[in-house]
DNA sequence: TAAGATAAGTGGTTAATAGTGGGTTAATTT
DNA sequence: AAATTAACCCACTATTAACCACTTATCTTA
């Protein structure tokens, strides 16, 4: 079975004195009820914070569960994708407490661009991302290959 | 499956003070019960904004699922993708708010040229797209490769 | 073809919601 | 027990979305 998710959009927000941040409304209303405002934040792979709907990261573990540890990236992935993952709710307002760990590592200030992904939600420093959209480029190449795939 | 809509035609109309823009009625009208007036905005390939009714949007999304996170390649692609895209309704007088960022991407000023082209919608500022009528010609070598895949 | 009726396009106002900030109490931790 | 953290509550402001109203164009029907 795939996703029940669709997350979509870019938003610009701000963490607050108590390192809160907001879930823009139109990604917070995709929440289904039986996911009851839970959610897994972890490291992503880039430098920024992935957010999954509990049932999407219940799935995802299945997923990990097939992936051998006889692989070193196997097993870098796993423990890095795991050991940092977070289980939180976001409160009555709609906010969630992004943990020190994770405001380390995306490097986050004051403000946070909040992007729909699919599946997840992500999480970045506005500087960051906007470092990486200009060095990381895709080329050509990867592009027509892609392209071959994904009827767009 | 192929797409449920032929959208065609073009037509001029203007975005009011709170950067709303009419669908054009006979646009409107091929929208779907199913699609309940949802439709997606995002940037197109050139320097105007695509709008899908949501059902064809799911498609699109659909592809986009079978690509893999753990490819930097993929990553960059989809984030890229959905960031600008905008999961919009249109009101009871058949108007939508045009984002900020997609007025600033298509130039779009007072008047908007809106072109349907197959199973998505473009929306233009009307000197842009004259602009592009002019330079952009299809040489024939083009059109030979075009044949070989489109029977006209 | 003219007149009425219907629909389309445009404009503005009001009411609801979203985003943000802060304070108070209850749990944990040290 | 003190201190820190987490949950809960209330409040303000700006934005957005829902609503109403008017004009112009199109269609229908006598």
């Amino acid at each position: 079975m795939s996703s029940q998710y669709t997350f979509a959009g870019q938003f610009t927000f701000s963490i607050d004195s108590k390192n809160r941040i907001n879930i823009p409304a139109p990604l917070r209303k995709q929440f289904l009820t039986k996911d009851k405002k839970s959610f897994v934040i972890t490291r992503g792979i880039d430098q920024c914070a992935w957010i999954y709907p509990i049932s999407e990261w219940n799935f995802i573990q299945n997923e990990l569960k097939q992936l051998s540890s006889l692989s070193k990236t196997n097993r870098i992935f796993l423990r890095n994708h795991l050991r940092h993952a977070n289980i939180l709710k976001f409160d009555s307002q709609g906010r969630f407490v992004l943990p020190q760990s994770l405001i380390d590592y995306s490097a986050i200030k004051k403000d946070v661009t909040i992007i729909g992904v699919l599946n997840k939600i992500e999480i970045w420093n506005p500087n960051l991302l906007r470092k990486i959209d200009q060095s990381d480029e895709i080329d050509d190449q990867s592009y027509e290959e892609l392209s071959e795939r994904v009827n767009i």
